[in-house]
DNA sequence: AAGAGGCCCTGATAGC
DNA sequence: TGCTATCAGGGCCTCT
């Protein structure tokens, strides 16, 4: 599911409702998610207050009151969903949000709180929840990561330098969390898209004009997802069970065999595997 | 070091 | 209806 963006929107709503509340009570359905949830994550956690939500790349940073922190990744189809207790009390028999819209399965996670609970679901159990001692070891398991887009750090002269020599092509480097942290599939061909830049094109050819248009596109294409909510292609939701709205917003993605939305230019869209995922783009604008 | 590929897992959908 | 194959928004690991 979750790219910068979508990641973005569920830390906003976290933050929103649960910031400052104390957590009450852990239950943890299945600890086999792509980390193994650990044995103590909750008595970490219990007890604990929330002082602070932020988000970095594709990770939601829970800061506790204990200076430590619960770093959850959402995987391909995590999702955070939000119970409130009035919501609770209106139903009239006793089998809880499992009558709400909430999915009945792979329900992994409960953190409840005072007045709210909130509910970890994935079906494929890529995301995880780790536990991290410090800040020093915070800043350590996010060392080898690029910087984000929207870091002063993501700089033509560091683009330029990264790609001396790099023989890959350009999409599988917009995918690569140590070059550039937060983008994903979607973001990727869309970015690429607006730069008219083939996403096949050697990262090493790209000119100085080209790196630039990177920077400038990848900093607009995220925000503005942000400001439309993120992208829903199957079942992206914020906690409240909304869904985005950007995926009206694609040029190219999902958009195979229809005509290429560049002004003027008479091409259609072309759908081809790079690194074993789904690349979208015009061949004849993007070169 | 860099790049290609496999793999973790379930579910939706397409094709027969 | 029911089988099988393919594909999904991510990222780690291994091999060359």
């Amino acid at each position: 599911m979750p790219e910068l963006p979508e990641v973005e929107i569920v830390k906003q709503s976290l933050s929103k409702n649960i910031k400052f509340k104390k957590i009450k009570k852990v239950t943890v359905r299945n600890r086999n998610l792509r980390i193994k949830v650990s044995s103590n994550f909750e008595t970490c956690l219990e007890n604990k207050n929330i002082v602070k939500i932020t988000r970095f790349s594709k990770y939601i940073i829970i800061h506790l009151s204990n200076k430590s922190f619960c770093i959850v990744h959402l995987g391909m189809s995590g999702t955070i969903h939000l119970i409130k207790n009035n919501q609770k009390k209106k139903l009239t028999n006793l089998s809880f949000y499992h009558s709400l819209t909430l999915p009945k399965k792979h329900n992994h996670i409960e953190i409840k709180f005072e007045n709210c609970i909130i509910i970890y679901n994935d079906p494929r159990r890529f995301g995880f929840f780790e536990l991290i001692k410090n800040q020093e070891e915070l800043n350590k398991r996010f060392s080898k990561f690029g910087p984000e887009p929207f870091s002063n750090l993501f700089s033509l002269s560091y683009i330029r330098k990264y790609f001396k020599n790099k023989k890959k092509d350009i999409k599988s480097f917009l995918l690569d969390q140590k070059f550039v942290s937060g983008i994903g599939n979607i973001y990727a061909s869309e970015i690429l898209f607006l730069c008219q830049i083939n996403p096949q094109k050697k990262a090493h050819r790209l000119n100085k004009e080209e790196c630039r248009k990177i920077i400038y596109y990848s900093k607009l294409v995220l925000n503005k997802a942000i400001k439309f909510g993120g992208s829903t292609i199957k079942d992206f939701k914020n906690i409240s069970g909304n869904s985005g709205l950007f995926q009206n917003e694609f040029k190219v993605y999902q958009r195979e065999n229809l005509k290429c939305l560049k002004y003027r230019c008479p091409g259609k869209i072309n759908k081809k595997n790079i690194l074993n995922r789904s690349t979208f783009f015009c061949n004849i604008c993007q070169k």
